[in-house]
Order: C-alpha cells, then sequence, then structure tokens
DNA sequence: GGTTAGGTGAACAGATCTGTCTATGTCAAG
DNA sequence: CTTGACATAGACAGATCTGTTCACCTAACC
C-alpha cells in the first residue's frame, strides 16, 4: 500500500492545487495525475467535486484553528497578538496564495450554498476562538473587539495576497495592539 | 442600431456575470446568451475572454476611483471616513459579490499575470487616493496611514462577503474614525 | 441604386470538463 | 488457496469550453 492512504494524499494535492490554481481552474485529472490516484478511486471515497472541495476546506479548518491554538498558547505577551504572528509566517513561507474561503466562496456563492456556508461558519469560528482569549476585556466588549480583530486579519490577508504587501501582517498587528490598549483601559 | 453600443452592452453582461457567478464559471456563450450579441463581434471587440476580464476590470476600477473621488469632495466632516459609507452602501445595494479584483486575482493569480497586475495596480490606486485626502495629518504619517485605511476596506469587503456581515463597514469606519484620531494628535 | 461597415446565426474544430464503468492487478486475512 | 477489499489503467459518454469561419442580413451614406 502507499505510504499515505489514498484519501489523505487526494486531499494533500487537491488542497495545494486548488490554493495555487483556483477551484474551477483545477481539473479533476490534473489532481490525479500529479497526486497518482485512478479515478475510480477518488470518486470512491468523494461523490462529486463539491465534495473533495468541502472535504479540503473542513481540513483547512481544523489545521487552521489549530495554528491558531497553538499560536495563542505559547504567546508570552498578548496572546491575539501573536496570532498576526502566525499570518506574518504564512504569508512569508513561499505557500501562501489568500485565504482558502475567500477565495472559494467568490467561485462557488452562487453554484454551491454548502461552500459558501463553510466559509460562513469557518469567519465565525476565528471570531468565536479570538473572543476566547481576551480575557483582560470586559466582557461586554469582547464580541466587537473580536469581530474588529477578524476584521484586521482578513484585511491583512487580502492586503498580502491582492496588493502585495507581504508585510500586511506587521501593520495590522500594530493595529490590533493600539485597538487593545484602547479597548483595555 | 442598439440602443447600446455592442461593446458596452457585453462589458455590462460580463461585469455583472462574472461578480455574481464567478470568471470561470461563466462561460463566454452565457454571456452572449444574456446580451443577444452574436460570438463574432465579441471576439472582435476582445481577442480573447482574457481580454475580456481585463476590459471589464478596467472599466471597475475607474467607476470604484471616480465613485470614492464623489463621496470624498462631497464630505462634510472628514473626507475619508465617507469612503466607509460609500462602502456601506455597497455591502447593502443588493449587487454586492465582493471585490471583484480580489475574485479575479484568485482564480487567475498563475493563469493571467496582466490580470495580477490589475489587481495591484487598483489597490496602489486605492491608497494613492485615500493618501491625498489626509491634509490635516503630518506628511510624513501618510503613507502608512493610507494603507491602514486601505486595509480597513479590504477588511471590510471580506468581512462583508464571506462572513456574511453586511455592516462590516459601519465597524471598519469606526476603527477609521479612532485611527485618524489617533494619527491627528 | 450601390457600396460599405457592422452585426447575425450557425456550424465547426479541438480541447477539456465531470462522472461512469469495466476488466485487471495486488495484498492481507481467514 | 480462496475470498474480499482496494487500487489500477483506460475507454467512454455527454456536456461544455474557447475560438474560428463563412454566408447572409440590414441600415446608413454617397
Amino acid at each position: 500500500m502507499a505510504a499515505q492512504p489514498r484519501r489523505e494524499l487526494l486531499l494533500d494535492t487537491a488542497q495545494r492545487l486548488f490554493s495555487a490554481e483556483g477551484y474551477h481552474a483545477t481539473g479533476i485529472d490534473r489532481i490525479l495525475a500529479e497526486s497518482g490516484v485512478s479515478k475510480a478511486t477518488l470518486y470512491k471515497h468523494f461523490a462529486s467535486k463539491e465534495e473533495l472541495v468541502l472535504a479540503v476546506l473542513r481540513r483547512r479548518h481544523d489545521q487552521f484553528l489549530q495554528a491558531m491554538e497553538r499560536h495563542l498558547q505559547a504567546a508570552e505577551g498578548e496572546p491575539v497578538l501573536q496570532v498576526f504572528d502566525l499570518l506574518h509566517q504564512w504569508f512569508h513561507s513561499g505557500d501562501f496564495h489568500g485565504c482558502n474561503f475567500i477565495n472559494a466562496s467568490a467561485e462557488y456563492a452562487q453554484e454551491s450554498p454548502a461552500i459558501l456556508a463553510c466559509t460562513r461558519q469557518h469567519k465565525a469560528s476565528v471570531r468565536q476562538l479570538l473572543e476566547q482569549w481576551l480575557p483582560t476585556v470586559p466582557e461586554v466588549s469582547r464580541a466587537g473587539l473580536a469581530e474588529r480583530l477578524a476584521l484586521l486579519m482578513d484585511g491583512a490577508i487580502v492586503s498580502a495576497q491582492a496588493g502585495g504587501n507581504a508585510d500586511a501582517a506587521l501593520t495590522a498587528r500594530d493595529m490590533a495592539r493600539s485597538l487593545l490598549s484602547h479597548y483595555r483601559r
């Protein structure tokens, strides 16, 4: 048997190609050719291309939230600021092609309500996680502040990708810092 | 002859479909069917689908910057804050499907360097225009502040589209307000 | 009336898309 | 050894994609 289970191999390849080339632009055949998996196997694991896209997004959701939690827990100073360092790393990793969810939604917003729903849920989870890491902020302000921090994250992602500003995370981090000090006062 | 010149009719139809359905998801035939223009005419005006996409983006660039300038000039209070009111109107217009440039870049970043370049230029122009409307801010701070305001705009657009938060522009406007007061001090 | 410019409709080419299916191969457990 | 689970290559169907070409039409202008 292959070193990697077929299903995981397919998800890895699909995630890489979808991110770099886009969803409609990446054909099933391309994923099969690069992964070396047969078409019958793909359709045994995923009922359709849309299901494959959803599986990639769900896995990406888990990966991203786990990475966020790691950074939040390992923080020495203010935890939520560490999230922007995570973004900074990501933007400079050579594997950055914008947010999978934003990109997928742009292509499938009309075509697949499930994909749009998956994106909405992802963004809501990010806000929720941020909110849990604002203990020094009055409870009434937490939701609003988490919304603002999430907006800064999204802004940084777009600035880095579409605007070509690879250091957007540092700018957003600085904005988050003044936002926090303002809210704590 | 038709009430609207063929070329403009094609651009209108293409812009509407590309925005709502995506670029790869919208076939040439669909644009022809909805506009009632023949295929030969389309290829007389645009050498390829990519050229059509570029023409749509360039027109959108002009439209957006003109709308920004209108709001900046008509402002009573702080001009740059009016830009977020423009966003707010846009998000609630029923014709909002995210930023054309962000979406196009996600689909064509690898496939077409020209489309990516068009997006970069658009985002740079927005920053530049903002910078020109910050007279009350020390000149050394203007570029940095314009970058931050542009980041807030992009964050609001993504929050509204992918996050489903139609009032993101109001949040971003409020963040911009404190940012401005901080910079003016 | 004749010319010309621009548009139409339809067929066509060639590629690519998703998804199905069949026949074959391989490996591990009973 | 047999059986069953899983994987393979590859043909195939049917649709759709971009882009080309050609014969015809129509309306304005000289």
